[in-house]
This record gives structure tokens, sequence and C-alpha cells, in this order.
DNA sequence: ACTATACATTGACAAACATCTATGTATGCG
DNA sequence: CGCATACATAGATGTTTGTCAATGTATAGT
């Protein structure tokens, strides 16, 4: 079973392109070659996007002929979504106040 | 109202220390000076790490003296939050299939 | 006024990154 | 087989980024 790695979860949608992917996907599953219509990228660097998002957990890639199905790794993204959800608590104390 | 900047807000979680950064804020509001005891880091890179949050959104800083207090704006947190459950719906349909 | 503390700014530098061109590999079709 | 399509890999390049040392600024205490 993958693991979170929440750092590169986040570094996988630093980049514009790579956040456009996923909003695509999550709409529903796409080739590579259909993404590749959508960006003003070739298709090398599509690839090297579409690694550094499978590598990260996010993205499913499933092989079908010479076509791959990109997904949203679902599990991984509620995974992640509980994290950043934990990260949501109101702050409740001071630090540094008066001493130190 | 500040603005949501999913790219930005990811780049900014997109670094290890500054992923611990957030998480310690989670927990409470604290100054720079309680932070930077806790990493292995100068401090002018501390400061350069505040300032890339604060520029994204996620953190507040409330200046008090000669302290900064740094927190979690948690409208943009919750906000993020959102945002990312909106990736975790189901890739209901396929692509590519037959066609094209 | 002097000194110490908290933090920002500047400039430098090496590592990481996004992108490209060129080329390679694999699959499907006639 | 020969050719086209889908995607990966390699190498090059310009940009961004994380980090530091040096220095500046502001606040507080003696």
């Amino acid at each position: 079973m993958a693991k979170l790695d929440e750092v590169l979860v986040c570094k996988a949608l630093g980049d514009p392109n790579r956040m456009e992917i996923v909003k695509m996907l999550s709409d529903q599953e796409k080739c590579g070659c259909k993404l590749l219509e959508k960006f003003d990228i070739t298709q090398p660097t599509l690839s090297h996007h579409m690694k550094i998002l499978v590598d990260s957990g996010l993205v499913n890639d499933r092989k079908e002929g010479k076509w791959h199905y990109y997904s949203i790794n679902t599990d991984i993204m509620k995974e992640f979504c509980g994290f950043i959800k934990t990260l949501c608590n109101e702050t409740t104390g001071k630090c540094c106040k008066g001493k130190v």
C-alpha cells in the first residue's frame, strides 16, 4: 500500500501545469495524448510532469495498448485531504509571552 | 479579504522545513525565535521561509514589540482544504476509449 | 547612550527544476 | 515489413530556489 508523503504531494501540486492536470483528472480519467492537447508544452515535458505526479502517489497510471490512462489516486488524495484538515485547527495558545 | 492561490499554497508547503513550520503553527501561535530553535537553519533562511508562507496566505504575521507572532490563517487553510476535497471525486468516466 | 535581541535585506552560490530538441522504445495497422 | 502513434529517455539550458555570511533596522533594557 502506498504511503503519503505530504511534502512530495505539495511539490507535485506546486506547479501550474501539474495543478491543472490534476484538476482535469479529478473530472475523469484521461490518457496522455488527450492531456497534451490542452497544454502549450511538448510531449517530453508532459511525460516529465506525469512522472512527478505518479511518483508523488497522487496519480495512477494504467497502461492499455499504447495508451497510458491517468487518474486520481483517491486513496492518497483523501489521505492528503485528511492531513490538511489537521492543519486547520484554531490556534489556542500563545508563546514567548512575557518569558524568554 | 485574501484570495486563495492553490499553486502558491502548495509551493509554500512543498519544502520540508516550511511544512514542519506549518505543522508547528497548527498546534499554536509561535514567534520566530521559538521556531528558529527547532530548525538547523540560520535566521535569514527562516525569515525567507516565513515570507513565503505569509505571502502564500497560509500564515499570519502579528507584530508585537520586537517579536513576530506567526499563526495559521485558518480561513485560507480551510478554503484550501475545501479545494483539495474537490479533487477527491471518484473518476466516473473514461476517455480515448475506442475513438481517437 | 550603549548593548543585546528579533527580524529583514542584500548578494552570492550551488542544487533543483521546467523546458526544449533529439532520439529511443513499444504498440497497432495495412 | 514499413509506417504512424503514444510515450520515455538523454542531454542541454535558462530559471528558480534554498541556503549562507554580512549587514541593516527596530525595539527593549540598563
